[in-house]
RNA sequence: GGAGAGGUGUCCGAGUGGUCGAAGGAGCCAGCCUGGAAAGUUGGUAUACGGUUCACACCGUAUCGAGGGUUCGAAUCCCUCUCUCUCCGCCA
């Protein structure tokens, strides 16, 4: 959630902000509203105090054993102009946070304008596109020896963008987990946590994904109210929400192994082959909660963590921050990292690391006590995928593979992989 | 699934209709004390919103798990929900 003081005494700057990401801000009805829950407000603690201030003098009078009769009737007349005034209030009030939290997190100045991914500015580019000396296949045609990865059978078990994977390739895939979660603990200073996979509506909105996102997720049906999670960001960034945390205890460093479950609405006809866009998926994810002023160091330290892990790999890969129409809702500043996938030839995210801000940590009602100033502040959130899995297995297959068919195992991947060299080995 | 007990400030904890934003304690901050510290001692120490103000600050309103109700007045009474704990049952 924006600043609600900034958005009433700067409209125009966050409208500004806002167009950065093509998101038009009506500031006329804005205003409006908030002019008048100023003068019905002002209005209803008026008669609030009133009523009030006679109560107890009716406490008083009686306590003096005085007739009280007079004193009633007076209050009494106020009661149903108090109730209409307390109900117009809470009318309008719904209305304003109904907008605020449709509105998006403004984005920081080194923001690049932009429409969409084609206007991402490159940052960097790191290690060598592979040069095959044959024609390079794609991870399904790679993995789909004896079944290995089978999407008919995932497709029989529950429908399109869904995959059975066995042997060497769910081994691998595991392995992939492993060695995320490892480099993410033992080298990056992240605590591993394990968190649900379903939440409620609370959490959705503390990180963002509701009450706008709601066709990207899937809900359950029932009385529960539980929604499948879209990423572990949620519920573990959730976990401090409503907290007044120590000062001292940050930053918080977390990382999640989760399976993450997305709706993919809108994206029919996009990615349909192969373990690109599934409805289910697993990621390693970091999240970090900090001081404000720190945000934007720890996005820079973030984003390496999860190029960690691609270099542990020998992936080639570049890194770009997104532009003010490609970044999402939340962040503030976003560096996407993209594999080289020589399936597709060509680079494709999989990692987003995003500095939030206090967008969600205001949603979410995070907060220190700012030991030098005796403040309350909200503290500043942090995610990225560190990385994703399935297609982090893509990366893998399609960049080791063999003219005969077979796949190298990264040398960090062995360990995993009971020191197994190659895969998908046909048989002599 | 059944029975019971609870949820109060940064933390612990008192408070069953009125002067309670809330006793007391811990923690933290400041003063005194001290060569310095500890101890002691005095004071301060919630959040949000609104208003007045250049500002310091002051005033008002709301907030005792959440929402509703009763009442002139609710932390306190009633209803619904939720979470935690204990016991029983079931269970990977």
């Amino acid at each position: 959630m924006l600043d609600p003081k900034l958005l009433r005494s700067d409209p125009e700057l966050v409208a500004d902000n806002l167009k950065t990401r093509n998101f038009s801000l009506d500031v006329g009805t804005l205003q409006a509203l908030e002019e008048k829950r100023k003068k019905v407000q002002t209005r209803t603690e008026d008669l609030q105090r009133e009523r009030n201030s006679r109560s107890k003098a009716i406490g008083k009078a009686k306590a003096q054993g005085e007739d009280i009769q007079p004193l009633l009737d007076s209050v009494e007349k106020m009661g149903q102009e108090l109730s209409s005034a307390e109900a117009e209030l809470s009318a309008i009030q719904e209305e304003i946070s109904g907008i605020m939290l449709t509105l998006p997190n403004m984005v920081h100045e080194s923001v690049p304008p932009g429409k969409d991914e084609a206007d991402n500015i490159l940052v960097r580019t790191v290690g060598d596109v592979p040069d095959f000396d044959f024609d390079p296949r794609d991870h399904v045609d790679l993995a789909s020896v004896n079944g290995l990865m089978d999407f008919k059978a995932g497709a029989a078990l529950a429908g399109s963008r869904f995959v059975v994977m066995k042997g060497e390739i769910a081994r691998l895939h595991r392995a992939l987990v492993q060695l995320m979660l490892d480099t993410q603990t033992g080298e990056n200073g992240y605590t591993e946590i394990n968190v649900p996979h379903l939440v409620n509506a609370n959490t959705l909105q503390g990180t963002g994904q509701l009450p706008k996102f709601e066709e990207d997720l899937f809900k359950l049906e029932g009385d529960f109210g539980f929604y499948m999670i879209p990423t572990s960001e949620v519920p573990v960034t959730n976990t401090v929400a409503g907290q007044m945390l120590a000062a001292d205890s940050l930053p918080l460093k977390y990382t999640c192994h989760s399976v993450c479950f997305r709706s993919e609405a809108g994206a029919y006809g996009k990615d349909t082959r192969g373990m690109i866009r599934q409805h289910q998926f697993e990621k390693v994810e970091m999240v970090q909660i900090v001081r404000a002023e720190q945000s934007y160091d720890a996005l820079e330290q973030m984003t390496l963590h999860a190029e960690s892990i691609l270099k542990k790999l020998g992936l080639a890969y570049r890194v770009v921050v997104l532009c003010g129409g490609d970044i999402g809702f939340g962040a503030a500043k976003t560096y996407d990292i993209e594999v080289w996938l020589p399936g597709q030839n060509a680079y494709r995210e999989i990692s987003s690391c995003s500095n939030c801000v206090d967008f969600q940590a205001r949603r979410m009602q995070a907060r220190i006590k700012n030991p030098d100033t005796g403040k309350t502040e909200f503290v500043h959130t942090l995610n990225g995928s560190g990385l994703a899995v399935g297609r982090t297995l893509v990366a893998v297959l399609e960049n080791y593979q063999q003219a005969d068919g077979s796949v190298l195992v990264p040398e960090a991947l062995q360990p995993y992989m009971h020191g197994q060299q190659v895969i998908l080995e046909v048989a002599a």
